[in-house]
DNA sequence: CTGTTAGCGCCTTCAT
DNA sequence: ATGAAGGCGCTAACAG
């Protein structure tokens, strides 16, 4: 940079100052600067420039998975809009799992790393909220709503209920549910919020609704396999099941396989994401668009460091995607022997 | 860092030395720091630390996409394995078409951000091959072989003779193939190799093999439906195709489906991959472990960082897994119409 | 609009 | 095994 200021006839300070096109620098002085940075191959040290003023110009991306649809599609759109920004994204992958410790993730790796975080899908306890909190950063949530901070998210409840209504509507009367785990108790968490959404629907329509339709999927294709054997070795009178994902959806497509059901005849299913091979399978599912929302928490986040007033809260809708997985039950139930 | 220096009655020198676990630290000074750290919770500051000692424990992943199966997996292992070695990963978008610009990437970005790079499934051109060189960091390439420099592959034109092995041990004569595009005369991408492999294959039974039995389907669901519309448009007497990847492969589903053809009765699909939702798609594929490849790549790399001494390449195999998406061709030919 | 001057917080010789 | 001191490269007041 000495060198720049230099060959430009100025000082470092105003260099930096024309380099980071702050106002109070001539335009010519700024070409002169501009022509020595060329002259020289003068790239600016990130690390000197965080040290010295305080800012990274790096977001963290905290996620459980990058390899899960929902994820990858939201941490895509995210990148791309930090990237415009010329800011950079740091991934840090949480253990997914609850275990022994009470954070699952390491607060002081966090440490003057980054201007501020992204948190994807992941429903943080309180105790880990805290310890982000702690940190000092501006933080936006996606996927799970985050207490106290600006999140992106869809309208859980609703599109649990249409999904729920879609199988009504067909005439199912005993609707199973599969969600990401039935211990989960956090409130602001899309399974918690999405089996509110699935009992509220059948209660409003007097239909059964309790634990013993609920099987735990853990949003995972597998998990959504075994749920599916779970619940329907357990009540096989269910003709229709609402699973939390898409991902879920297919186990359970897997799982109706198995036990010889078949989709839709003995059995419809409806997800929730729009996931890319939706079609493919025939996947009935309310969709939603990740990426996008990805951007939106992204353009958050960026409004919150530049000070900029923002929106706190961002609901995106979801559209029933009608395919072959749905169809109303028939009448005549076929002997299922598991 | 003076206040820990000075609450545990050293140096600021010893205090470096000592968090991180350099030799010539008496166990007992050590505990003292230590001791002193937690008192204080301190929290070094890693832009002094980067500043000062020109290394900034991370770590550029350059890639495409983040939401393709192979990357999601390919990303998750590298990112595992890098936070388990205290190492941060940056995310890199690069565009994933050749545009105007020579590059798809700022080199300046990069200067001086990361200390190392792996580059993922990216056949990179030899210009940005340079350019990327220039930077002077180690580079570890995952995906597409990285000339001059470590990788992680799959043997892509065995696999690719094997897959076509398969349908031409079935009975097909006509053995189409759909890849990345055809344009593509990178020979160190995976599109190129499992072209030479499916060509090789055929040539050596006397099967046709030639422009008029290939598609581009670009990697992804909508060019395989795409590349499968126009293959099977143009030669309707293919009765087996070999795609390039799962995702490209799936679509070739959707344009059976499309067209009216039975899978497999009339048309025999492999990939390449084994995607998760092959099983419930039926998929026959030369399956790869994507996310233990992205591990092998960060130990690659580690290794380089390290100054240990490492291979410099590495090759995984597939395995052969048969679903129902391959079967012998029906003798009598069904009538198409398009 | 531009220059001067202190740091930012750590690492790294070089001594001891 | 430990301490002292310089410097990594830039930003941020404060002058002018």
């Amino acid at each position: 940079m000495a060198d720049v200021a230099r060959l430009a006839g100025v000082s470092t300070a105003t260099v930096s100052r024309a380099l980071r096109g702050l106002p109070n620098v001539s335009a010519q002085t700024r070409d002169r600067v501009l022509a020595a940075v060329a002259e020289l191959d003068y790239v600016p040290s990130p690390s000197a420039a965080s040290l010295a003023s305080g800012r990274t110009r790096t977001v963290g991306v905290l996620t459980p998975w990058v390899s899960r649809w929902y994820f990858g599609q939201v941490i895509e759109g995210i990148e791309r809009t930090l990237h415009a920004a010329h800011l950079d994204a740091l991934l840090y992958q949480l253990d997914s799992e609850r275990s022994a410790e009470p954070l699952r993730f390491d607060p002081a790796a966090l440490h003057r790393r980054v201007d501020g975080l992204i948190v994807v899908g992941l429903p943080l306890e309180p105790l880990e909220l805290d310890a982000l909190e702690d940190l000092g950063y501006p933080i936006v949530g996606i996927g799970a709503a985050a207490p106290r901070h600006a999140h992106v998210r869809l309208d859980d409840v609703t599109t649990a209920r249409r999904a729920v209504a879609h199988l009504a509507d067909l005439g199912h009367r005993t609707i199973g549910l599969l969600t990401g785990s039935r211990d989960d108790d956090i409130a602001w968490s899309p399974g918690f919020q999405r089996r509110v959404g699935w009992r509220a629907e059948l209660d409003s329509r007097a239909l059964e609704s309790g634990v013993g339709l609920e099987a735990d999927g853990g949003f995972s294709l597998l998990g959504g396999r075994h749920a599916g054997h779970v619940l329907l070795g357990r009540r096989p009178d269910v003709t229709g099941v609402f699973a939390a994902s898409d991902e879920m959806a297919m186990g359970l497509l897997l799982a109706a396989r198995d036990l010889g059901l078949r989709v839709p005849e003995d059995l419809s299913v409806i997800g929730v994401d729009g996931h890319e091979m939706d079609e493919v399978t025939g996947l009935t599912t309310m969709a939603q668009n990740a990426q996008e929302q990805g951007e939106a928490a992204a353009r958050l986040l960026l409004d919150l460091l530049a000070g900029r007033p923002s929106e706190a809260t961002r609901v995106y809708p979801t559209t029933l995607v009608v395919r072959t997985s749905t169809a109303a039950p028939t009448v005549k139930a076929v002997p299922r022997t598991p």
